[in-house]
RNA sequence: GCGCGGUUAGCUCAGAUGGAUAGAGCGUUGGCCUCCGGAGCCAAAGGUCACAGGUUCGAAUCCUGUACCGCGCGCCA
């Protein structure tokens, strides 16, 4: 629709040039909006407004000219006026909307997908929490915004690759064993023995318990038995990584997110890549030795201070797997690449483009994308429940969607912007009436579903669409309501291209809200056949969105709750 | 101190890449069930868009500065 009468001013300014009417041949690009006030039409442009400038002329003038050079639209419009400092606002005729829910009930399931992707790849990293614990509140902000991320890319026509990434090596994994091994000891935090910064939390005394018992642990391509033995260090590492990764695996699970790959820090080690790296920076000239210690000089991009690389004690920082990991993905053949992280990660971002700049493979500057999302606080009955991994204390994501439902833990997650903070509040989550925007919203679908039951009982059959049928809708709120739905594929491609999966929950709550006032106030199922028919076609339609978006979201869309 | 994010109604937050009279939910107040599911709907009240400048036909939106909140600033990840 919104193509259509950006063609129809085009071809209007067109004609103003070789009629003489218009004279700069200034060719700003064509804006269209859907106006906020109702009075103001179903489209808007401020063309006249953006020519003004170059004409020399006042903006209503300029519009006259190209109002004029509309004409009547073909009986797409029924009303096209100037209106304000210039604006020529169209209300289309409601026989245009028709071909928009036509469109809608043909397309069905993949209403509101596009192909702008092309098919092209991109990965997108999300989650990668470490194996030192089970997934707390903050992950599941990443993995709902991550997930999401990977439904809006797919549906814009991106070959999605969804990957996850083990931080399993290191001084943290190093840590982690240590923990294990204190409580296979029995020893207890608080005691002399307990590991400095050992993880407090009462899961590890479950992996010590495992461990100690010989269990065996299947966690992805890893098939770990526990040795038992409570002084072989690196056994009680392999088993503790593999049974934390199996738990993250189920927590995942419950919350319906799936990755395509998964790698392992550990794995950029054993094949080499690591060192490869620090050669390929070495030789470009980009490092020194200071303090016993290798260094990158990532001030030469943008950094506030340089990096060590490789510590005194001959290990490497975290960053340099880092590099090395996202030099594999440039090689693996992914122009885009998107990392979904907490923003208290975000002092990686600088220090990895860096590195990747000083392998002067070709690598583009901003590489790759990075949504950040801001911390989540957590209420329950009023009051902050705080988060701390090494004191144990923290709402697990486990424990959140057993208690509050998947759905709802989605929805809430992804009702903020990312970059803002988020306060779950889980009293909130966990009500069943209007206060909660998930059952509101979902709601709306289980009543179309009804009026369907119902429908068919009295043995009125969904009609086949089409726009003979749909004739009957003839109320502004039924043209409002349609309206809404058209604007469903702006809003999928506005997301994806945004990277602001929030949207979609707005817009789900907003169209909610549309239909309910609908249902209210008119009956669906009337003594007149065609009205009936037609307003069976609009509710279907609504429904098909609804689901389409909660799909997106990773939500069901019942029948009936 | 430096970097990033935030500041919009009593509370929680949108604001579609610069548009017309700044919106929603919750909460508050007052209405609507002989009616396809009241898990719903309608209405009212509620604003110095943190502050000060700037850019232009036009700014919550862009720029500069200030204030406050969060996060980061390690040879941890």
């Amino acid at each position: 629709m919104k193509d259509l009468l950006r063609q129809r001013l085009q071809a209007a300014l067109q004609e103003c040039y070789a009629t003489g009417t218009l004279a700069s041949g200034a060719a700003p690009e064509v804006q269209l909006e859907v106006p906020g006030n109702p009075d103001h039409g179903d489209f808007a442009t401020n063309l006249a407004m953006m020519l003004a400038k170059p004409e020399r002329k006042a903006p209503r003038q300029v519009a006259e000219a190209l109002v004029t050079a509309l004409g009547d639209g073909g009986g797409l419009w029924r009303r096209l006026e100037i209106a304000g400092p210039g604006f020529i606002n169209f209300t289309l005729a409601p026989l245009a909307w028709f071909g928009t829910l036509d469109e809608i009930l043909r397309r069905d399931a993949v209403f509101g997908s596009a192909t702008t992707g092309a098919g092209r790849k991109v990965q997108v990293e999300f989650v990668s929490a470490n194996p030192t614990g089970p997934l707390h509140i903050g992950h599941g902000r990443g993995a709902a915004v991550g997930d999401t991320l990977c439904r809006l890319l797919a549906a814009t026509g991106w070959d999605v690759t969804r990957e996850f990434y083990y931080n399993d090596a290191g001084a943290q994994i190093a840590n982690l064993a240590l923990s294990v091994q204190a409580r296979c000891l029995g020893i207890e935090p608080g005691d002399e023995r307990w590991p400095a910064d050992g993880y407090q939390g009462e899961y590890i005394r479950d992996v010590a318990r495992s461990y100690l018992a010989g269990e065996t642990v299947d966690a992805g391509d890893q098939h770990v038995t526990a040795a038992a033995d409570p002084h072989d260090l690196d056994a009680i590492r392999r088993f503790a990584v593999a049974y934390l990764r199996r738990e993250q695996d189920q927590d995942l699970q419950a919350f319906d997110v799936r990755f395509d790959v998964y790698s392992l820090e550990s794995a950029l080690y054993t094949d080499g890549k690591v060192e490869d790296v620090v050669r390929r920076l070495i030789a470009s000239g980009h490092t020194f030795e200071a303090d016993n210690a290798l260094w990158l000089r990532t001030t030469g991009f943008g950094d506030d201070k340089d990096r060590v690389m490789r510590k005194a004690d001959g290990s490497y920082t975290y960053f340099v797997p880092d590099v090395a990991y996202h030099l594999d993905k440039w090689q693996r053949g992914f122009s885009r690449v998107i990392n979904e992280q907490g923003a208290d990660h975000h002092s990686t971002i600088t220090r990895v483009r860096a590195g990747l700049q000083a392998l002067d493979v070709g690598i583009p500057k901003g590489w790759p994308d990075y949504v950040l999302h801001q911390m989540v606080t957590v209420l329950r009955g009023g009051e902050e429940v705080k988060i701390s991994k090494r004191a144990g204390s923290y709402v697990t994501l486990r424990d959140l969607i057993e208690e509050v439902g998947r759905d709802a833990t989605r929805f809430f997650f992804l009702m903020r912007r990312s970059d803002a903070q988020l306060v779950f509040d889980i009293d909130l989550a966990k009500q069943q009436g209007n206060e909660n925007p998930v059952f509101y919203v979902q709601y709306a679908h289980a009543r179309v579903c009804s009026i369907n039951r119902n429908a068919a009982e009295q043995g009125v059959p969904l009609p086949a669409a089409g726009e003979a049928e749909l004739a009957a809708l003839t109320l502004d709120e039924e043209v409002a309501l349609t309206r809404l739905l058209a604007r469903y594929p702006e809003v999928v491609a506005g997301a994806a291209e945004s990277l602001e999966p929030h949207r979609l929950a707005f817009y789900l709550q907003e169209l909610a809200a549309a239909f309910h006032s609908y249902y209210n106030r008119q009956r669906v199922l009337v003594d007149d056949p065609a009205v009936t028919r037609a307003r069976l076609l609009l509710v279907n339609a609504v429904r098909i969105v609804l689901r389409n978006a909660l799909g997106l979201l990773g939500m069901a869309a019942p029948e009936r709750m």
